[in-house]
DNA sequence: AATTTTATTGTACACTTGTTCATTAAATAT
DNA sequence: ATATTTAATGAACAAGTGTACAATAAAATT
């Protein structure tokens, strides 16, 4: 059962125009009036679907977390050879996809945003992280691997914040390097 | 010059009726009008101080990192045996600080507060390390000392995320050998 | 093509928000 | 103690919020 054309029409609409709206200010002062208003698309329709601009900008967000899995599946081809044995391929992926998104990172590390975004990114990259890191920790089982995971994965996101607030002046290249550097220091 | 004394008691009544909310809610669902409700206050009073809720939670929020800079110059008793030379005592003081204002933290770390908060600890932080990176790392000018410090700041952060999603069941003393062997791998 | 299902619309409602301003009351200064 | 300064109040405003529901229109099903 495909979904009803009206509703992936409605979607498009009230998306289309938060992406607009989203270069022109904040994500918390967007009121969902003007948002239906530039959609085209009744006030109470919006509310059939999401309860607040949030839960719209949440779904978006989704499909770009999605692009960052497939983007672990891929086969790496210009930073194997930088690699350390130390550092995680996985973790050295998230700076050519924030590169690659840099008009939504720059929402999601913006001062304004919820908490919740900044999770379901540190998740994500710590799920990835995880797996490698338990075959790393395979012996010692007194260690909690979560821990460790979270350690790991939020240091990459604190580069990731500099990076931001450098306003993504190094390439995503520079920030593989400058990891590999810290990481072998 | 004192601050009148008519402000400071509008503030006092506003402050703990935040914090009576803030045991029931989240937040971003306190309204300005149940707030002034609850603390007897005329609403126009509230916005003649604070433009919005979050306001009133960061004047709390700079007191509490002001007990954070304190205690980093406080003298060091019960940790300073288990510091290997790679740690920094500063890090190490952020769980114990943390576990004194609990509550306040479940609300730093809560989904639905914004990110601007989480950004007020990570620079809080990340200036406390820069000192001690930046003579650490002094032979080496090629390398951005804002990130590597915003690498260690946030790795910790890291921690101190996943202590708060485990429901702070470990100690402050526990998260401090935690890190302690993390950073000794 | 006709029928059924379901999404969207328009309208209405009570409520919150953010702001303004004259009035009142409390604190400070004389 | 009185005068002056300044904060708090109450009322009123336009605009946004969240919800509800009957009417309509557009899909999906037959």
């Amino acid at each position: 059962m495909k979904t009803d054309l009206r509703i992936s029409k409605t979607k498009d609409a009230l998306r289309g125009a938060l992406m607009h709206l989203l270069k022109q200010k904040g994500l918390n002062s967007i009121s969902v009036t003007e948002l239906c208003q530039l959609a085209k698309v009744n006030r109470g329709t919006f509310y059939a679907h999401y309860g607040q601009v949030e839960n719209l900008f949440e779904e978006y967000f989704k499909t770009i977390m999605k692009d960052l899995a497939d983007s672990y599946q891929e086969p790496y081809k210009h930073v194997r050879n930088l690699l350390s044995k130390d550092v995680n391929p996985a973790t050295i992926r998230i700076f050519h996809h924030i590169e690659k998104y840099e008009t939504f990172y720059r929402i999601v590390f913006s001062k304004t945003v919820p908490l919740s975004y900044y999770y379901l990114l540190f998740d994500h990259i710590q799920t990835l992280i995880r797996d490698d890191v338990s075959e790393h920790y395979l012996d010692r089982l007194d260690i909690d691997i979560s821990m460790v995971s979270a350690y790991q994965a939020n240091a990459i996101l604190g580069l990731a914040i500099e990076w931001h607030r450098q306003d993504f002046k190094q390439s995503a290249e520079d920030m593989n390097r400058l990891l590999v550097r810290i990481l072998s220091i």
